[in-house]
DNA sequence: TGTAGCGTTGACGTTTACGTAAGCGTGCTG
DNA sequence: CAGCACGCTTACGTAAACGTCAACGCTACA
């Protein structure tokens, strides 16, 4: 059975991106999606890959370590070099996804006091008209 | 008692960010040092408006979003439109950082797929050389 | 048959976030 | 007093991440 595939513009669609942006992707060597003719046919991988992207994309990361990612999640290890770098990059990966929790955190305690400043702010104003 | 003053190097170094970047985000009008002659003089106020746009920019906010948390940090709230304005703001940080915690947990799961899958492949090897 | 929708390939434009270099003043210090 | 560290302004350069045409090909369909 033929696994399901997409149209470009299904995948823009569906994840809210432009075709244009997809492309350029591909062009920076994160997707690569097989033709029918001059049409490119994106696969579920190929999907996987883009929300990746996208996922990487929400909390900062630049398309090149998007791209490290994408090589995370491809299997591509063979040897024992490889691997072992790889296993480098993913520890590495964990310390940032850990400082930007630690970051997160940070941020929401502050939103906490901002808003607290506000709504006291606004019991301070009688009944503004 | 005056409160602890710094110079542009001493926030740059301690910040590890270059002096370029400093007089840049006030450019922007995300920083107001106040000045001796020309020499700009930062209080511990610049100094959190600074770790503010810092810790922005490592969980993927544009400048433009870190000068809105700075916005969120200064009491500037005078009247009830500013403030209720303000409580908007502060929902929708809270919106996305709830977003950006979503996917860092999802990347981490990935990432502990992607370290299993590398140590199953290193079982595999032998012992290579 | 034309026109609307989907796809393609260039190629140039734009915004963001700084880097880099030139040229200058100030103040210590060997 | 030469040189170095530190600071300033002005201004051009640049990499990343797309946007925005232009010009074209297929297919369906009223």
């Amino acid at each position: 059975m033929a696994a399901k595939t997409y149209s470009i513009s299904e995948l823009a669609r569906e994840l809210d991106v432009t075709t244009r942006t997809i492309r350029f992707y591909e062009e920076q060597g994160m997707l690569t999606p097989t033709r029918r003719g001059q049409e490119r046919i994106y696969t579920p991988r190929d999907r996987v890959a883009l929300k990746l992207i996208l996922r990487g994309k929400r909390i900062g990361f630049s398309l090149a370590e998007c791209k490290t990612l994408i090589e995370l999640y491809d299997p591509q290890g063979d040897n024992r070099n490889q691997l072992t770098l790889m296993l480098g990059k993913i520890a590495e990966r964990r310390l940032q996804l850990e400082q930007q929790l630690l970051d997160i955190q940070q941020m929401q305690l502050e939103l906490d006091t901002a808003e607290e400043r506000c709504r006291a702010a606004l019991q301070q104003i009688p009944e503004a008209g």
